[in-house]
DNA sequence: TTGTAGGCGTTATCAT
DNA sequence: ATGATAACGCCTACAA
């Protein structure tokens, strides 16, 4: 039970170089108070001695948050999460704040466990991209302890903050590209499980195709809960039944690459024939054998977003009296034109 | 510059329940020597003042991490390592460890960030994979302060705590599969730049090539950076000089996907006349589209393995004076058969 | 069974 | 320019 030596503290600068742990706490911030030659001596026993500033203790002092949280239903290549990690841990790097991660493999219990760390380690802002659309759990363990920010579309605006993409804008988005291209009949592939995204997608098309006095055509599959063995089959079927549509928009870019690979074994040109679309613009629809016309969430803007306004409840919890920070934004979708989509031959 | 109310502490618990605030201390914990009555009274009033524990006021005192640290070059579908972080994660908030995770966007000052910001946060472990084979920078500000775990392949074997996965035996497996389907002129498909991982891969592959009396083909991609292309393009190159392999081994499945495509555009039986392999089963490798027959990483072995020497580590740091743990393991990887390999017709 | 005293590493405040 | 003291929230050790 030998404890090992720890690690080297402020105190033990001020022992060596003989003078207050005050004195070298303030020598290493620079304080105009302190004199020069202390200030290099300090720093230089600091170096030799290998210390390193306990965050846990002066953030414990200054009573500010070290971090902030982001949770994530679960990190791959079918959501566009990692991306907005990539840009969110700068982000906060550059604000002294560590990430905190919780990737909850789609488990609500993890999920609430991960909001209970987040509390206990007092981050200054929760980021969360929720597995459900239900986030009561979530708020009673968080509501009061830590201010959170929804993103992903799960809970819609129903929440004290979210940061949405305007899905509804995309079905407008889609309609009006394949439109433009000369398509008429313009179909919309969904999946299950329904959900808020969806709905908002769905009315955005349907308005757009009203619009235009165009008959709407959705289609959900059957029961494949996989997206790319949906729009695979889906497209099957309306080949067989002969009713396929010279349009197609799906409702995300997995569904999509699995109506381009239909396409492709019944020999049907896509971006001539039959013009695909789908939703999120994911890794691999930007690859050649996909070449998929999508729409893009707003990765940069999301973690963007959602950086600034932890900033601002963070300053709003340590001091200030101004009014509370929130934070109810939907951002613009991008259409992304790649091959899949063309004038209609 | 009015402070907001504070949030509760034990000592606010202590005044209402009117003990002590150690006694609260203890009865949140379920020690013996409390009552039962003031046990529930104590949490009682807990719950109803929405109490939640400090961490970094716990950790501090006990002198025990709260967290480890995961670095990663970035985070995307081309690479494993959100995988890798959806198991450490769970692993981690199973200890009642949080997980910090910085993504590099490729920057080595990034990553000499993260480092530092780790060391400050005080993580019992750190997984890295690095950014680059020279990892002077990590250990220079990392030595001593933390341990860390070298991930990844970039390191190879010369640091002091590495999981693999064994490379080496990834290329007698590749040859193995190849040449037990039929085929014999296997080549080898490489990207730039070079690297430890490239390097294992083209050895195992040239001693199995060599046991059974093949001619080993090794082929560079000329200037390509994304793999995709690399492949793609490499396999052009021979389909025009009539020099194409009937077994392909790519170093990634990204690779192995534009081959599938070059494939497919001239027309050839993928899996019948050509047999495409990949290595670390990617996502998409999966996709009916690619159905590549790969190698895979051992994701959650890497997790595991991580995490268990992560607790090793911690354990050492925080008391006994058992030998230090060390953790050189190499993993083996695992043959994924799909359909885009299959018999010499 | 409960309370007192002291410490974890840092910072702010107020003296000197 | 520097130091003494108290505080942040929680914990252990020991005493009552």
């Amino acid at each position: 039970m030998t404890k090992k030596e720890k690690r080297p503290t402020i105190k033990d600068i001020a022992k060596i170089a003989g003078v207050s742990h005050v004195t070298v706490s303030q020598a290493l911030r620079d304080f105009s108070c302190i004199s020069e030659s202390t200030k290099t001596k300090v720093k230089q026993i600091a170096r030799e001695i290998g210390y390193t500033p306990n965050l846990a203790a002066r953030n414990l002092a200054l009573q500010t948050p070290a971090s902030i949280g982001m949770i994530v239903p679960t990190l791959g290549s079918e959501t566009a999460y990692n991306e907005v990690i990539n840009s969110l841990s700068e982000l906060a790097a550059h604000e002294k704040l560590c990430l905190l991660l919780g990737s909850c493999n789609r488990s609500t219990e993890l999920e609430a466990l991960y909001c209970k760390m987040m509390c206990e380690n007092r981050v200054g802002a929760l980021v969360i991209a929720s597995c459900t659309s239900d986030v009561s759990h979530i708020k009673e363990i968080c509501d009061g302890l830590v201010p959170i920010i929804f993103i992903g579309g799960k809970t819609g605006t129903s929440v004290e903050n979210y940061i949405l993409p305007d899905f509804y804008n995309s079905g407008k988005i889609a309609v009006e590209h394949l439109y433009h291209l000369g398509h008429r009949k313009i179909a919309l592939f969904l999946y299950f499980p329904d959900n808020k995204t969806l709905q908002l997608k769905k009315n955005g098309y349907l308005d757009a195709m009203e619009e235009r006095g165009l008959e709407p055509l959705i289609y959900w599959n059957g029961e494949n809960t996989d997206t790319f063995q949906a729009g695979f089959s889906l497209t099957e079927q309306l080949i067989s039944r002969n009713q396929l549509p010279t349009g197609i928009w799906c409702a995300s870019d997995l569904m999509a690459s699995g109506v381009i690979e239909a396409l492709k074994i019944h020999g049907i040109a896509i971006g001539k024939k039959v013009s695909v679309m789908g939703h999120d613009n994911l890794f691999f629809s930007a690859s050649p054998s996909n070449s998929l016309t999508t729409i893009a969430l707003p990765k940069d803007e999301i973690a963007l977003t959602a950086m600034d306004y932890a900033k601002k409840i963070i300053a709003y919890n340590t001091d200030s009296s101004m009014p509370k920070p929130d934070c109810k934004i939907t951002l613009k979708t991008n259409l992304i034109i790649r091959n899949s989509t063309g004038r209609l031959l």
